[in-house]
RNA sequence: GUGGGUGUAGCUCAGUUGGUUAGAGCGGAUGGCUGUGGCCCAUCAGGUCGCGGGUUCGAGCCCCGUCACUCACCCCA
């Protein structure tokens, strides 16, 4: 409420349960990547500057207008990572990748791009993704792409659409780019502000202007696929004929370009409905980065999946985990007094593995059965003087409302048989 | 960065054409005779009406600014 206390925007705290479902996402994705012989990699939340801007593009909008940079003490220039891949290839760059080594891993964590916060978009957010590097075949792709359903399919997202493109390798990127230009320029003069700049900064880009005034020679721009080389093409087809085999579904999407520019070949994104605005789920595609202070540029595949977005469509479909009662047992104290012994009592059942909370002001019996109703405790201890006297507790099952005094020497067991999973 | 919507109790929100002590539900605390939860009842606590100016005899209501949240554009996860 106060803005004090707010987070700073575009920025959340997150409680539980809603804890829970990140906990899902998470280890769903350890369980599903480990699979593809993916291992876990945790790279800096921050890297020098020049990691983001030499790997994504110095044109592209993330680094023009998005990223957290600042200085250290140093004097260096340091940013808060945007997205995930260049950070994880400056980390293989860093371990020595031996040409011809294969490495497959994956990352989750936050992200951080200076955008007007939006639904499904905020400034810290988080990303699963994976890296399958050293290899380039149409093959490793449609394994990322599999590998990318297999998970949406294990965390619950279904009826998300995975759009596909290519934009080749990068011989035939100039070629590309004449004939878009040739396309454009006679029409550059009458279309948005962003394109004519793009036109000459990077003339791909035009092609995912969303401007009503730019649609109709964007429509007539010709396709990508067309304008590769025989290479090129027969890679992007190998790729939809390995799709197939699997039969997972896609659409050709033939101005998908995505926005930064170290990919080369394959391009995919899925979508799903029902998020608002922001439709994309996950992206990604074939890469090749030079990163700063090495000479040969890096080939992989990857895909980077947006958490928050993943809940919203799990949220949009249903799934919900369900709220955890806070405890199974509480201790309830008869009397400041007894208290202490409350605690030694709650303190020896933990070490048995039994979640137990205390109470720790001797409240009366009424307030303290309330807060254990209220915490969903399926069993309540009562220590009084009366059972102190007589070496046992009052054990009542909350939801029977029966009890009975149990000696303390088998209270653990006692407890044990009573909850929910034995 | 641009535009729209919103901002009243811990939460969800009422609050009449500006009018005096700002309300409800939920939640919280306590109690309903000796040491017992849920349901019910009662009592209590809790609000600089986002913040700062202005108009007015008088502002939660009107005006300006500001901050925040939210949605959309741009772009993407």
């Amino acid at each position: 409420m106060s803005t004090a206390t707010e987070p700073v925007p575009g920025t959340s705290d997150i409680w539980s349960p809603e804890v829970l479902d990140w906990c899902a996402l998470e280890a769903k994705a350890r369980e599903v990547f480990s699979l593809y012989g993916y291992s876990e990699l945790r790279t800096p939340v921050f890297e020098r500057t020049d990691v983001f801007v030499r790997s994504l593009g110095d044109e592209t909008d993330v680094v023009k207008k998005e990223m957290y940079t600042f200085e250290d003490r140093g004097g260096r220039s340091l940013t808060l990572r945007p997205e995930g891949t260049a950070g994880v290839m400056r980390a293989m760059a860093a371990s020595g990748l031996a040409e011809g080594d294969e490495r497959r891993v994956f990352y989750m964590g936050p992200m951080f791009r200076g955008e007007r916060p939006a639904a499904g978009r905020r400034r810290q957010f988080h990303q699963v993704g994976g890296e399958a590097v050293g290899r380039c075949a149409p093959a490793a792709d449609v394994e990322c792409i599999a590998m990318l359903m297999h998970y949406l399919e294990a965390i619950g997202v279904s009826g998300g659409k995975l759009l596909l493109n290519t934009r080749g390798v990068a011989e035939d990127r100039e070629g590309v780019a004449v004939a878009l230009r040739t396309h454009f320029e006679s029409h550059v003069a009458g279309m948005c502000e962003d394109c004519r700049r793009r036109f000459t900064a990077n003339v791909w880009r035009i092609l995912d202007c969303k401007n009503p005034d730019c649609q109709e020679h964007i429509l007539a721009a010709p396709h990508m696929v067309d304008l590769l080389g025989d290479s090129s093409r027969a890679f992007f087809k190998a790729v939809c004929q390995g799709l197939e085999k699997l039969g997972l579904a896609h659409e050709i999407a033939p101005r998908l370009v995505r926005g930064l520019d170290y990919y080369v070949h394959t391009v995919f994104e899925v979508t799903h409905h029902g998020l608002g605005a922001q439709d994309a789920i996950a992206g990604g595609g074939r890469y090749a980065i030079t990163v700063p202070g090495s000479s040969h540029p890096i080939a992989g595949v990857g895909f980077a999946a947006g958490m928050e977005r993943l809940l919203m469509a799990r949220e949009s479909l249903g799934i919900k985990t369900g709220a955890v009662a806070a405890t199974d047992v509480y201790v309830a104290s008869l009397g400041e007094a007894m208290v202490n012994d409350g605690v030694l009592l709650a303190s020896t059942l933990r070490r048995q593995g039994i979640r137990v909370m205390a109470e720790t002001t001797g409240r009366s019996i009424k307030a303290q059965m309330r807060t254990a109703n209220k915490l969903g405790a399926g069993i309540v201890l009562l220590l009084g003087e009366q059972e102190k006297a007589k070496g046992v507790v009052t054990g009542k099952t909350m939801a029977t409302g029966e009890q009975q005094e149990v000696p303390l020497t088998e209270l653990a067991s006692w407890v044990k048989a009573r909850l929910p999973q034995g």
